[in-house]
DNA sequence: TGTACATCAGTGAACGCGCGTTCACTGATGTAC
DNA sequence: TGTACATCAGTGAACGCGCGTTCACTGATGTAC
């Protein structure tokens, strides 16, 4: 079993998870392809099997920066958050297609890894969550959040326990999908020919993100 | 030939870019599967004959937002833009998909389809562009800018003609990479049951987007 | 220590599928004289 | 108006491929008495 795994983990590093076959992953192991199935039931299956691995593991290594800054300044914990984020993302660029890239066609993914993927997001708004607090947000004038937002808003921070005002949370949803799409954006190559040195433009752009929420510390002094 | 591209189209808004076929698309002509290789070299070419033609349709529907808007206030015509380009996305998640989603294994586009895909984001910086030009623009203190991203915003900044300061550059970016971010959360089902109401939450981010790059305009009083 | 049986990991052949691409061809339409 | 020829859209068969999944099986290992 941990032989196949990891035969699956080398194949969809390679092929990509549009391409991972059943029977590429049993020639890896050097075993005949039915012999999978004595392990995994389906290449859906299988799937959902690397998808939870590969959430857990990038939400490791999130939650890792998240509890080993606690010290620092929300925005400098934020920046190393969003740094580690990135690194994963390049070292497991396949791995991060399968999580955040074009769903699989014909592969629906059991409910199971959508809470395996609130990992992630959930050590993040740990930050938010700290720094507000220690009294560490500058609440700016947020946008005007209508009614039927102002509902889901509601939800999601008693679903996340995020004592924190409407304008924050827009905000933080904000930086999350920023975060996310300079991220994707380098990985799929929209912005090649455009930008050079992409490291330098996240490390900016996720200072600015944070800042954006509210967040103080840094170099730069609260607006 | 118009026969086998509004077949390809409609294949590729069924099954998506994965999965399209030549053969699926000469069924669909109602023909022969080698008949459709006296039009289309082979199936990549078919791909990048679809890229570039969705690169258009979604580059015009853009241009249209921003040019029959230049009476209004930036903020609101960079929501309408976004408001806009998120119509477009959701009635085309294929082409979406096609265009910013994970790129297609194997397949290699060419130059000349990236050429086609700038006029989206050209048709969004003239935004900012006619903004700065009015005095419409608040430069807030922008993240310091190292000298090496320096370089590369100096290149973008001439190639697409778009005399702002660095800060406001860098912050074009996060706008711009914070919108396709959002869009493609929703698209791809990671804020699914996260948010309700996406329209409004995009039209919340999108206004908070044009806000943080300094754009004056709309209800809200610049900081 | 020895025999009988159950468990279970892995085998090998087979199923039916759809794919991209090539190639020699047919037969209708258009052009030249 | 009629014949000879070229053009060219589409045909049909074939190639070799890899895939997911099923199924009856072998043969080694472990367990019970």
């Amino acid at each position: 079993m941990t032989a196949i795994m990891s035969a699956a983990r080398r194949q969809l590093a390679e092929v990509g998870p549009v391409n991972l076959s059943v029977r590429a992953v049993a020639r890896d192991v050097g075993v005949v392809s039915s012999a999978v199935y004595r392990y995994v039931g389906s290449r859906d299956e299988l799937l959902t099997l690397l998808i939870t691995e590969a959430y857990d593991s990038l939400g490791e290594h999130t939650e890792r920066a998240v509890t080993t800054t606690t010290r620092r300044a929300p925005v400098e914990r934020w920046v190393a958050a969003a740094t580690t984020i990135r690194s994963w993302a390049l070292d497991h660029r396949h791995e991060y297609a399968l999580l955040y890239g074009t769903p699989v066609p014909g592969y629906e993914a059991p409910p199971d890894t959508s809470i395996a993927g609130t990992r992630v997001s959930r050590a993040l708004l740990g930050i938010v969550r700290d720094a507000w607090a220690a009294g560490d947000v500058d609440p700016p004038p947020g946008p005007h959040v209508k009614r039927s937002l102002a509902a889901d808003l509601a939800l999601l921070r008693r679903n996340v326990d995020l004592p924190v005002p409407d304008a924050v949370v827009v905000r933080t949803i904000a930086a999350w999908t920023q975060l996310f799409g300079l991220l994707t954006f380098e990985l799929f190559g929209q912005t090649r020919r455009l930008v050079e040195h992409h490291a330098e433009l996240f490390r900016s752009a996720s200072e600015a993100m944070a800042r954006q929420i509210g967040l103080r510390g840094g170099s730069q002094p609260a607006r």
